[in-house]
RNA sequence: GGACCGGUAGCUCAGCUGGAUAGAGCAGCUGCCUUCUAAGCAGCAGGCCAUUGGUUCGAAUCCAAUCCGGUUCACCA
């Protein structure tokens, strides 16, 4: 029935009518039953006249006809059966140019009128989980971690808004060797220093004590290279690395101390995470420990040696044989019975399927970790484990400077909440240069800056597709005009500013009429396929696909508003429609920019 | 070495399930605020779509080879 329900958006939309009615019309005219996939249908290029394209090549060898022949015939059966739909045709060097009858568009708007979610989907008995962000607890949050939780928030919406329940999840690594060196930090140098005695943000605080470890034991490898050691050996045998490498072990014993330690440090942490993701409108339904976790799927090696998908070898460590897959064997259990990192995955990928029974299951990770989903995958399809075919991983690329990676030992990692805080301030400079808002409160001011400077930040790291990784110049910073954010913030908040003047509603309501002029019909056109970009977003996991649409739209109406005047437009009939234009146009923008997690002001 | 990803305007990116003369934004240059918000609009200029070959009515798009850049192939996570 769900299935069924999309079918029926498809069905609606222009292009699926025109590919629909071409079927039917080649059916009746020459008596061939042609694939719906056959026929390629295209926005008309601008030079020519027409709304729509038929791509005729495709099927002149099965039709045995000619392009120019095939056209004419289709075209006039095309306008004569349908004439609510077409209203006239050319065929051009075998393309088959429609144009779309005006009572199309008014038809469309007429049928939306008053609605508020047009796009949206109804719901479909799916459940999608969404993990992501997944930080470690030594260190805050950079510039790769504010995509990975733009993406991670968008397509979790996109994927709401086409019906999909979801449940956002987030895998938080709060153990290990790299944690225990910021807490051995903080015992040598610390002093019992707290973040509120020093006056900072809880993971700065942290993530200092662990470039304080990397300083140390920089310090110590060198110290033991003087005096003649093997670099190599020196990097085993440098002190404050065995210290760790022994709390580990205390951790992991469960060490009274340590453990007290190691709760407080991380509770740092997560203070100062909270906020961050308070500030970014970052949020999970559900957050797994990795300190909790990380001992499941020990059980799932036994029921996998049983299966004969995994074997052992004479020192007792596990493995799995890939080969046969193209990819290599993999370790799954080490000769001392623990389990590694993809163990864990495999087991908490159970873990979570009997939580939340979700049909698909999105990792938005890093695309360095490209092998290990494809690993994830592949294994827990050979163990039968429920919705292993729903694993997906929404694979991004790094963010990168001018200068190439951010290396933390380098000093060039861009973080997060310096990010936000220097989008803020930009974003609060443009805007006393502009002097709009002289009228605006303090606290409204706040509001404003806010939702202009990260609107600006998650445009820009949402606009391309997640799969490139892409260049970020923090000299040039971010720009306000273009393809950003704060355009389509800006158009919206023009289309508010123009309804606001209208003194009575009565225009919403009202019935359309009237021939459209090319800059309404083009508008309309847009406004139409917003439900299949949305559709394609959540089919093809891809914000940036929504950011462009919302972007043209906006640069369409800005046209429309530059030619053609709304509010005092010549007629009454026409200032209807234009006010409805203009209010579904802000209506889309108002909707699509907030599936990527960015708010659109009402004036600015 | 194997696998995977990328190479399109000076810069950042669309377009890639084959379709008409390859598109945006930024930067550069021209114009447009006494009329609905100029964070805007209109225009100019900017291209051997990495290279070579193939497939066909048609290739930036598909295939092969090559060249460049990146990632990965840990008893780390």
């Amino acid at each position: 029935m769900l299935a069924l329900f999309s079918e029926n958006v498809k069905m609606n939309s222009v292009v699926a009518q025109i590919k629909a009615t071409t079927v039917t019309s080649i059916q009746q005219l020459y008596g061939v039953e042609l694939n719906i996939e056959q026929v390629l249908v295209n926005a008309t290029k601008p030079e020519f006249e027409g709304d729509y394209t038929v791509v005729l090549f495709a099927f002149v060898k099965q039709l045995k006809k000619s392009p120019d022949a095939l056209g004419q015939e289709l075209g006039t059966a095309l306008v004569a059966d349908h004439p609510e739909l077409f209203s006239g045709f050319n065929v051009i060097k075998g393309f088959l140019n429609l144009s779309i009858a005006n009572t199309y568009w008014l038809d469309f708007l007429q049928s939306i009128q008053g609605k508020e979610g047009f796009g949206l989907h109804e719901p479909r008995n799916q459940t999608v989980m969404v993990e992501y962000s997944s930080p470690n607890t030594n260190k805050p949050l950079h510039l790769g971690h504010l995509r990975n939780n733009f993406l991670g928030w968008s397509i979790a919406e996109i994927l709401k808004a086409n019906g999909y329940k979801v449940a956002k999840t987030c895998i938080v690594n709060d153990r290990g060797i790299h944690i225990c060196k910021s807490m051995i930090a903080w015992q040598r140098y610390g002093n019992g220093a707290t973040p509120q005695s020093n006056g900072m943000k809880g993971d700065h605080f942290v993530g200092d004590y662990y470039v304080k470890f990397n300083d140390a034991y920089k310090a110590e490898v060198a110290e033991l290279v003087a005096g003649g050691m093997d670099s190599a050996l020196a990097e085993k045998e440098a002190p404050i690395m065995k210290a760790t490498q022994a709390m580990l072990l205390d951790w992991e014993a469960g060490k009274p101390e340590v453990m007290e330690l190691w709760r407080n440090m991380n509770g740092w942490v997560y203070n100062g995470f909270d906020a961050t993701y308070k500030r970014i409108g970052s949020d999970f339904d559900k957050t797994y420990y990795e300190s909790n976790t990380y001992l499941l799927g020990k059980d799932l090696v036994a029921s996998g040696i049983e299966k004969q998908v995994f074997y052992q070898k004479e020192d007792s460590s596990v493995w799995i044989d890939l080969t046969a897959d193209g990819l290599d064997e993999k370790l799954v259990q080490r000769k001392d019975g623990t389990s590694v990192y993809i163990t864990q995955d495999i087991g908490l990928a159970v873990h979570k399927n009997q939580e939340f029974h979700a049909d698909q299951s999105i990792y938005v990770v890093g695309d360095e970790q490209n092998y290990h989903f494809k690993v994830l995958k592949l294994i827990c399809q050979k163990l039968g484990i429920p919705a292993a075919d729903g694993i997906f991983h929404l694979s991004y690329g790094m963010v990168e400077l001018p200068t190439g990676k951010m290396k933390s030992r380098e000093g060039t990692v861009v973080d997060a909440d310096d990010l936000v805080d220097a989008m803020i301030s930009i974003a609060q400079q443009k805007t006393e240069e502009l002097g709009k808002v002289k009228d605006f409160s303090a606290e409204e001011l706040v509001v404003l800056y806010d939702t202009i400077g990260l609107g600006a930040l998650k445009f820009f790291l949402l606009r391309v597709d997640p799969k490139k990784k892409m260049i970020f110049n923090p000299e040039e910073s971010i720009d306000f005009h273009g393809f950003t954010g704060p355009f389509i913030q800006y158009t919206h908040a023009r289309i508010k500013s123009i309804l606001r003047k209208q003194e009575n509603t009565e225009w919403q309501n009202s019935a359309l009429g009237g021939d459209l002029l090319p800059l309404e019909m083009a508008l309309a056109k847009q406004q139409e396929i917003f439900p299949s970009v949305l559709e394609e977003a959540a089919t093809e996991h891809d914000p940036s696909k929504i950011a462009i649409y919302v972007f043209e739209l906006a640069k369409t109406f800005n046209t429309f508003y530059n030619q053609l005047s709304i509010g005092n437009a010549e007629t009454e009939a026409k200032k209807i429609l234009r006010l409805q234009l203009a209010a579904l146009t802000a209506q889309i923008l108002k909707t699509g920019m907030s599936l990527l997690g960015i708010q659109v002001p009402e004036r600015m």
